[in-house]
DNA sequence: TCCCTCCGATTACAGATGTAGTCTTATATG
DNA sequence: CATATAAGACTACATCTGTAATCGGAGGGA
């Protein structure tokens, strides 16, 4: 049901992933200042994750409480999957190879990535 | 200038990142059969992408022979970048801590990407 | 020479997206 | 009690995207 979520969307996601649930207003406040969003549009955003199933509201007086219903994880990994098969023929060891070569990798990343590859081996 | 490149135009580059310069009717014929695509349709995609300066096209008798503007290795680094930064912290070893938990690493891409790591370092 | 065909150019049109504005209705306040 | 507000619902509208169709001109065959 949760097909793509824009940019614009997820913005809003971000929020709720961070603090739920929260009424309308208080996304609001809490969007990123940098996009300069009217309350408006805010409520747009929230009106059509709801319709494409990405939130779930409850009523709390006259107004609602929003929550997320799909979790940030499962949106990176749909969305780094997509980047991968897209870009790197749906390897992952490609991408990783292109961030190194592109200087994309802080040493403190390469230390960061070998010791979770080491847990990751039998 | 190329802003932002959607995803039936990223079909069009693929092929032209693969063979180029082409005419307009051998980019058809070369677009992934699965999209369905008339030559219409790959007509108004390499329209577009001139539009947005990710190609150049150069007449050849009565038609043209388009190549690309955009290096597909600059195109990867931006959008891996944009994905890295919207969905964890603009930082790559969460990235990758990710795909290690959501299992999307085979044992040949950790071997690989331990390689290439070791390479890196000084 | 005249028409058919092949190419690029222009136009079309519905659904998604960014970015709101207006309508309706249920409180809160005077 | 009457009315000003504030929430959500509905509407708006331009641009981008997917997916073509149509128009106009240049060459090639009859």
């Amino acid at each position: 049901m949760v097909d793509r979520i824009s940019d614009g969307e997820h913005a809003v996601m971000d929020v709720l992933w961070d603090e739920a649930p929260l009424t309308a207003a208080e996304v609001a406040e809490r969007i990123d200042p940098a996009r300069g969003w009217s309350d408006r549009t805010v409520k747009t955003m929230l009106a059509r994750l709801l319709a494409k199933g990405a939130l779930a509201h409850e009523e709390d007086g006259r107004r609602y409480l929003y929550r997320p219903l799909v979790a940030r994880a499962d949106y990176a990994a749909r969305e780094s999957r997509k980047l991968i098969d897209r870009l790197f023929g749906g390897r992952a060891a490609p991408l990783v190879a292109h961030l190194a070569e592109q200087d994309q990798l802080s040493p403190q990343d390469i230390a960061e990535i070998e010791a979770l590859l080491k847990a990751l081996k039998p």
